[in-house]
DNA sequence: CAGTTGACGGCCC
DNA sequence: GGGGCCGCCAACT
């Protein structure tokens, strides 16, 4: 069944190495961009972190979720730089790292 | 079935 | 420019 939930959950996956989305971001892509709230409890369940690379997915800042805490807040900046994303201040540059149409639909 | 929550976003003060 | 409040939709209890 192809919840809204799991529409997210493709489009978070979808996601390419060294690069970011924001939870409207994601939420536009999912069908409505009020769905931020929606992503966000979306991820909440995240039924599968090796599908879902919520460390990919920031808020409106650019910041991690507070609540990812897997170890650390700070494992998940360490993953992100590890993908080449630059984490300014555990904070990225949506401009230059956000995902646009990579993938392309 | 109805009420509340929730890893947010955007607008207002 | 910064902080706070309300709104949104779906899922969970």
């Amino acid at each position: 069944m192809e919840s809204v939930f799991d529409r997210i959950y493709n489009i978070v996956s979808q996601i390419p190495k060294g690069k970011v989305l924001t939870y409207g971001d994601v939420a536009k892509r999912a069908g409505n961009k009020r769905w931020a709230r929606v992503v966000g409890y979306a991820l909440h369940q995240n039924p599968d972190q090796s599908k879902i690379p919520c460390h990919r997915v920031v808020n409106r800042e650019g910041r991690v979720a507070q609540a990812f805490v897997f170890g650390g807040e700070n494992e998940q900046i360490k993953l992100l730089l590890s993908e080449g994303v630059e984490v300014v201040n555990s904070k990225v540059d949506l401009e230059k790292y956000r995902w646009k149409e990579d993938i392309l639909l």
